[in-house]
DNA sequence: GCGGAGATGGACC
DNA sequence: CTAACGGGTCCATCTCCGC
């Protein structure tokens, strides 16, 4: 059966979330920013587009946002927990106007509306209508994307921002992606591109010309076969709520240490934040693990599944000093520059069904 | 061979 | 242009091990 999937993306969101609450920033270069609580470390998480046309990008590292800011630039610390909240009340208005309903990330989801809507037609009204809603109850702006699947509707949202609303029918999919250059192709990062360099592949149809067979001894079998049905504007994957699976928290060591103690008071600091998030979430978990990232930013990780579901801190804590204890033994020599805790395994997961590849 | 557990790496926001 | 550089999550894959 053919499907109709919207695609929703918040303008950029952090930045607009300011905005909202601070009349006296409106119209000026906003970065949202993400300190490591080091001397001139840290991130952009996020730019509006008055700082984008200065070339302050997310991701870019502080320094570099800084060197190219003006005097008007407004440069503001991330408060997820708010934006959380904003998110929360979107998500909802989202929610309302679906038959199944896929929240990706803070500031995205997926909706299926095909027997809501049944033509592309009707389609685009609700789309209109849900961002009229947003602007009206939340006084933010979003851009969709209009598809046959989840693929060409991520695809699309991007197409025209901000405020954009993009349509693309199954007839014109193919049409849409084939000219684009291959590493636009959603799922295609810096990795998969590099490797796509070697055999020529420039554009999403040079890549659609590509057979199964080479695309899955180079990327696996379910990697290449997933590029090549992507390639050809074919994604079967379902619009459908998900689990949570994990919940982390990972923070930058003050200074590079190899030092237990050190590292076992920011664990200890960070498994305090995380468990505030366990216990108004009401989660209960049976893994534990940390994860350290040393100096050459290389992650490793060390978890422990326990007999039971647990909800104790106090455990927790035991238990990740044991795996640190473990680690350090290992690895005397590994510096660490950040660290971090993670909980999983939860009580609703169920084993996951593979049901496809048959071809 | 199949699963769970544990570890790693890629991708995205 | 690169490299540098935050935090959070999901997923695939590989290895090991017990059944």
């Amino acid at each position: 059966m053919s499907r109709i999937i919207l695609h929703i993306d918040l303008d950029s969101f952090y930045a607009a979330c300011e905005e909202r609450r601070k009349p006296e920033i409106r119209g000026k270069p906003v970065v949202i920013c993400m300190y490591s609580g080091r001397k001139d470390s840290g991130a952009v998480a996020t730019a509006n587009y008055a700082a984008r046309a200065l070339g302050i990008r997310a991701g870019l590292p502080l320094r570099t946002a800084r060197a190219r800011a003006n005097k008007e630039t407004v440069f503001l610390p991330a408060d997820r927990e708010f934006y959380n909240k904003v998110s929360g009340k979107i998500m909802g208005i989202f929610r309302s106007y679906s038959d199944s309903f896929e929240q990706r990330s803070i500031d995205e989801a997926y909706l299926d509306v095909s027997e809501k809507c049944k033509t592309y037609g009707k389609a685009e009204a609700l789309a209109k209508e849900i961002k009229s809603e947003v602007l009206r109850k939340e006084k933010l702006t979003c851009s969709a994307g209009i598809g046959p699947n989840k693929l060409i509707a991520k695809m699309a949202s991007r197409e025209h921002k901000p405020d954009g609303l993009t349509i693309i029918t199954p007839r014109s999919a193919k049409k849409f992606l084939t000219e684009k250059p291959v590493e636009k192709l959603f799922g295609i990062g810096p990795k998969t591109f590099e490797v796509l360099k070697h055999y020529k592949i420039k554009t999403i149809n040079d890549l659609a010309c590509m057979n199964v067979e080479t695309l899955q001894k180079e990327f696996g079998d379910r990697k290449g076969f997933l590029l090549h049905q992507h390639s050809q504007g074919i994604d079967e994957g379902e619009v459908l709520e998900l689990e949570k699976q994990q919940l982390s928290r990972i923070g930058t060591l003050t200074k590079d240490t190899k030092n237990k103690k050190t590292i076992m008071r920011k664990l200890s600091s960070l498994t305090g934040d995380m468990f505030r998030k366990i216990r108004k979430e009401h989660i209960s978990f049976k893994t534990v693990s940390i994860i350290t990232i040393n100096t050459y930013l290389d992650t490793k990780t060390r978890s422990k599944t326990l007999e039971e579901f647990t909800k104790s801190k106090e455990l927790f804590l035991k238990e990740i000093e044991s795996l640190l204890k473990g680690f350090l033994k290992e690895n005397p020599d590994e510096i660490l520059r950040r660290c971090g805790v993670r909980v999983s395994t939860f009580p609703t997961q169920k084993k996951k069904q593979k049901s496809l590849t048959e071809f």
